[in-house]
DNA sequence: GTGAACAAACAGAACAGTTGGTCTGTTCGT
DNA sequence: ACGAACAGACCAACTGTTCTGTTTGTTCAC
């Protein structure tokens, strides 16, 4: 019963519909809110296919979660000399897959309340890091943390994203408006993670 | 039915409890999450009185979260002339009290996906923005939207906060841990909003 | 080729537990 | 005595999960 069946071409078509419905329900209503019912009625498909290949709400978010998690890593690689840049290319992002900033924060209210988002970050963030330190040591960036001056950058490329505590920025905006939050952002970014060159600021 | 009874001392204390306990209850589980059961357990109480003060689950959260909202924008007043400072302020206020921030969260992803996080923005950051525009004016502040300034600046303060999508930090880390965070921050902040004096950076 | 056999895909009913919300009746304070 | 505070039973609706039975596609002996 644990063991999932082997899939046909079929039942891939299906397993991976069911994703898709349940990506856009967990990122809508969350993990207490989303409802299996409505994510096989949009899947097209049943509630028994749903437990055959995922086994339970709770697995079918791990599902779609570390799918998505993935997929943001692989979208948006970090450019360590072009902080500034990497910031306004999430900022993009953001306004183009919101569901995948919200299927995080949803993991991170819902699952993880304090530390790391996930727990194995030193696989996910190696590269990240190792980057953002050979940056450091070129001069390039201010020194710190490397994994502290991440936070940061992600935390401002996020100042207008669909969780902001502010302001939820969306695609239909005019292009202006994202212009304009753009400058500031890789402005911003520049400012406050470029070294110093010299003496005092 | 809708109308809500006079309050007796006794009845505004219960009151008080249920505010107390379904803001713990809304913090961690969300509106969708969160349990009517537990809440008047919490409060030591029943349904009919918290029925009867706040009309429904709904409602309920309603009251808890333009209560949490007042209280923070009291709590850490702006300070247009030294953003640094402030950010660091609200990083130290979410160390204190997460349940605030995790509420607000709670509120735009089940509430308001898109846009001002509350509808009436204008009235509650009037006061921020007139002091960011001051402090522009007087070139102690980078320009740009004031608006746009002040998401900015929270975003960044909020790195490391309980929704960081990152890391959530906690009260109980070595406070030199939070030390060099405060100074990363207030770095930053003053580096990305900072007026540039002359010439180029 | 064909048809029996088997597993996967499917549909929907059924189930048990839970939940928000209401109702009835009792106690308390003034 | 009167209304507010209270306690707990009650209810209808809903939800995640399981079960029963049917259809479909593939395999393989013949």
């Amino acid at each position: 019963m644990l063991d999932e069946p082997l899939l046909t071409a079929k039942g891939e078509a299906t397993r991976r519909r069911i994703v898709a419905a349940a990506t856009a329900e967990f990122a809508a209503y969350g993990i207490a809110g989303a409802r299996i019912e409505r994510i096989v009625a949009e899947a097209r498909t049943n509630k028994a296919q749903l437990y055959a290949y995922f086994g339970g709400k709770e697995r079918l978010f791990d599902a779609v979660f570390t799918a998505s998690l993935e997929r943001i890593l692989e979208v948006v690689p970090i450019d360590a000399d072009d902080l500034a840049g990497w910031a306004v290319r999430l900022y993009d992002e953001y306004l183009v897959r919101p569901d995948l900033i919200r299927l995080a924060t949803w993991h991170r209210l819902e699952r993880r309340p304090a530390g790391h988002l996930v727990p194995d970050t030193a696989r996910l963030d190696t590269g990240k890091l190792t980057a953002i330190a050979a940056a450091q040591a070129a001069g390039r960036v201010v020194p710190g943390d490397p994994f502290d001056v991440m936070a940061l950058v992600i935390a401002m490329s996020m100042a207008w994203s669909p969780v902001s505590n502010v302001y939820a920025a969306t695609a239909d905006e005019p292009e202006e408006v994202h212009r304009r939050r753009r400058d500031l952002l890789r402005r911003a970014v520049a400012g406050a993670t470029g070294a110093v060159p010299s003496g005092r600021a």
